[in-house]
DNA sequence: CTGTTAGCGCTTTCAG
DNA sequence: CTGAAAGCGCTAACAG
């Protein structure tokens, strides 16, 4: 089919222009004649012209690549330890689909967790990439070393998501909202005596989330959280041995938070095993949506941030904020904020029983 | 850090030689004095010298970069969709991990499932990117169309696997071999009455492993699989009741395997049903991996095809021919091959009742 | 609005 | 073994 050279000049003499035309038409700059741009257009369709990705970045200020950094060993390796990593399929997807129909290319790069390597790699992969955005996914986004090399290099960064940390916005997913979100939701349902049972392999994401938490515990004076509270990442097993623990005493919790699918299915096991109901007895809900949340007796509801598509509306960021740069015919706000909370109501909450 | 400008013409003004030299030094050719090497080498050391990518693969002939093609919709989308995928994580991971150790760079490209439209956004792809080589992710191993625009353009190919079809090697992943070996195990442990619930989106992929579990068990001249065989998709409900059929009757099987994690636990479901205790007297192999599995009651045995690791072994010896190419240094082999079937032993399957 | 002129950083010739 | 010359395909900067 395509020969292995149809260039720009090619284009150009087909269309009877030069190659500069050609070239604005491709990069959509407005400054050519209706007519010039449509038999272009034309020419290009006849050859089946395609722009070579490497020599556009090379002369050019744009590359059209978006660099995704991840840290090693951030997507967990063996099938075992998916629960509480970064869902990478799912973003990968979501990057490819948003970067793939603006013209784009994604490239993700795997960096140490120890600073000095990680930054080492990332410059690398920035000086020989020269991508237009990067994305810092979590917990990348604290990273001030990295997040200077990127700034340093005039390069536009974004993150997952923004949350506020003592007043001010900072980087990174809104994780006490999560908890928070999830512990207001069983308020409002009467609950007071809520549990929180850890799992994330993130100790810092945990810690977010039970301040959420408790925050809203604290909001209604409800002082559960002194006793129920994990902290560390659980195992399975750990969680299930917690969660007996906290069933088996009059005081127990009517609703537990369960931060992973993993320790959720614990959670259950564990209400099962000391014959308690769910929901009737317990209410439960995880912060992470998987498949066998849903087909568990009964399914189990889940709070959660869409990874994927916050990724995606993050290369979404990132493009639209380079196509502006290069054409500030002022588009203003651009693709709405993705929500960062979504709510999978399923059968294993309901309201608290009317005496504690 | 790094000023934005270190080129292979600093490097030689330092080292005090031509900007051919150290590209040869970068290039490993070995056409260069150790002297003038262990120069070039300190130099790119103190300058922080990193190549550029584009610049690399515009005039020259290899690209440093490969692509990795798939299906649209392989990779699942919600949550509830991952059993029976491609696992997209562990590919990247994988592929990541193996590329970036060799100065390559890895690129996904999606393609739609519409042979037209697909063909036409892999040559798209194939002439920006000009990649050095490209693996084709199942099921788009069968793709001739792919295939042809691959190797029309001399760009090396290659795929997760091979096996045999109607005598011949073809490329993709052995799936008869993975319906056999689990077949067969069970049948060394003396089962004859085996079931098959298949639950994989592909159905393809199915019908491959369903062979495969046909042919062991005929060669042990067992018809069981005239019984106790599903085809076509099964989802967790239709599954369980499956089993549950099976399971009813006093001539049933006294091992089952299960294609997916998703129908694997819902067969395990249907035992705990009728009060049948597994492995005692059910048996039960998954086809593929998944933390739930090791945490069910009993922890669920797989068999399973390791994806992470072709993927990562496809990249290798993509980048093991291109080296070769360009430095043809009677290397040999190269890497062993990936093995292309994972037994993980847990408390599933035990030896078969004396009868039946 | 359009064409011309220079490179981008590297690699491939091809001579030394 | 090493260097010099000549682009790769495209785009920024200028002139028209």
């Amino acid at each position: 089919m395509t020969r292995s050279a149809i260039t720009i000049e090619d284009v150009g003499k087909a269309a009877g222009v030069s190659r500069q035309t050609v070239s604005r038409v491709i990069n959509r700059s407005p400054k050519v004649s209706a007519k010039a741009r449509q038999r272009v257009e034309e020419a290009i369709a006849t050859l089946g012209y395609v722009p070579n990705a490497a020599a556009r970045r090379m002369g050019g200020a744009r590359s059209f690549t978006l660099l995704a950094v991840i840290e090693r060993g951030a997507g967990g390796a063996g099938a075992g330890e998916r629960a509480g990593r970064l869902p990478l399929d799912a973003m990968l997807l979501a990057g490819l689909e948003c970067c793939s129909a603006a013209g784009y290319h994604l490239l993700f790069e795997q960096i140490d967790r120890s600073p000095p390597t990680g930054l080492a790699q990332l410059n690398r992969a920035l000086t020989a990439l020269s991508p237009d955005g990067v994305i810092l996914t979590p917990p990348l986004e604290e990273r001030t070393d990295l997040r200077g090399a990127i700034e340093g290099r005039g390069v536009t960064l974004e993150c997952l998501g923004e949350r506020t940390e003592f007043g001010r916005a900072v980087p990174g997913i809104d994780d006490g909202a999560l908890g928070e979100a999830a512990a207001q939701h069983l308020l409002d349902l009467g609950h007071r005596q809520i549990g929180f049972v850890t799992g994330s392999v993130d100790p810092q994401r945990s810690e977010r989330r039970v301040a959420g938490y408790r925050r809203a515990l604290a909001s209604k004076r409800s002082r559960a959280h002194r006793h129920f509270a994990a902290d560390g990442r659980l195992s399975f097993q750990e969680a299930r041995e917690l969660a007996r623990t906290w069933l088996t005493p009059t005081i127990r919790p009517t609703a537990i938070i369960a931060e992973t699918e993993e320790v959720a299915i614990a959670v259950l096991e564990a209400a099962h095993e000391l014959g308690l109901d769910v929901p009737r007895d317990v209410s439960l809900i995880a912060l992470e949506d998987r498949a066998s949340l849903a087909r568990a007796t009964p399914p189990i509801s889940a709070f959660h941030q869409p990874y994927g598509a916050l990724f995606g509306a993050a290369c979404e960021r990132l493009i639209a904020k380079g196509e502006k740069q290069a054409e500030p015919t002022g588009d203003g706000e651009g693709a709405e904020p993705q929500a960062s909370l979504e709510w999978i109501g399923r059968e294993s909450v309901t309201k608290a029983p009317r005496s504690v």
